[in-house]
DNA sequence: GTTCATTTAATGCATGTGCATGTATATGTC
DNA sequence: GACATATACATGCACATGCATTAAATGAAC
């Protein structure tokens, strides 16, 4: 527990907060619209579609995506009732299992991106530069240093 | 809908969503390890001592925070049972109402405040230099500009 | 001043999330 | 190999949120 911050800090956290929020309502706003599931299924998505075999450990996804265990869980659940994943038996741990994009999972993932995409190069592509951009992406880089971050999960105390 | 985004915008975006969620969940940490109610709570409560009669519409705190409707309707309803502000008829429109805080509220927002600006400190001050800090704040800026914003509400389409 | 569209706020119902716990497997100790 | 502890994932229950609708009041058109 540290003393109080200065103000510039107060103040550009606020403003992360107030400006993540807007987006993030604007983008999921163009994903209902088009008649799409919500952003955490494309980050699921484009994790697996990123491993050289399409699938991942539930526990590295939340770890990558900051999700907490219970939520993975029901989101994977949904994921697989929607047809997008499945689940395999872990080989090498008993104890886990392996969640696999399928063809559909991939298919849904570029019609997603479609719109996502739009979406992003209207709400913050034409309101920064690339150049401001990059700036940002540092400065942000920044607040994620070190700091064992995770989900809300309880962290003791 | 406009067309696909550049490299650096893409990043930018993810890097902002990640980071404020990855802040944010250590900040709602700190607040629950304490025993003290979610961030929303202090906001509004925080909306509600900057005015000068300690009072707003639910309208107007809709806009100010980009709060659902629905949702501000609910939140009000826990903060009043908890006796943290309370409700007030609307003299100018009998539609509408006035939310004010309460002794009991201003305590609140006065407790929570000590591990909510520690927390900021901790995850937020310690990262960035006040310099650092201004950059973000304006290029975060940028990205709120004009757009009428809006919580998850339908916005029609 | 009656009618209709709009605005403010509440709420029933389905869905999602958080917390605590349960089940199964793994790992380390003796 | 028997035991204690830790890890991976699922789930019951309470609570929060989203969506659609409703009720009440305002305001503009006539």
């Amino acid at each position: 527990m540290t003393e109080q911050p200065e103000e510039a800090i107060v103040k550009a956290w606020a403003r992360l907060v107030r400006a993540e929020q807007a987006t993030m309502s604007r983008i999921e706003n163009a994903l209902k619209r088009a008649g799409l599931p919500p952003l955490a299924w494309y980050d699921i998505l484009l994790e697996l579609t990123r491993e050289p075999h399409g699938m991942l450990r539930p526990v590295e996804l939340e770890h990558r995506l900051l999700l907490a265990q219970y939520n993975a869980s029901r989101l994977i659940d949904r994921m697989e009732k929607a047809g997008l994943v499945g689940r395999r038996v872990c080989p090498e741990d008993g104890r886990g299992q392996f969640v696999a994009i399928t063809r559909e999972g991939a298919k849904m993932r570029r019609r997603m991106w479609r719109v996502y995409g739009a979406a992003i190069a209207d709400h913050v592509g034409t309101k920064l530069t690339p150049s401001e951009a990059h700036t940002l992406y540092e400065l942000l880089g920044k607040l994620l240093r070190d700091s064992a971050a995770g989900p809300a999960q309880a962290s003791g105390g």
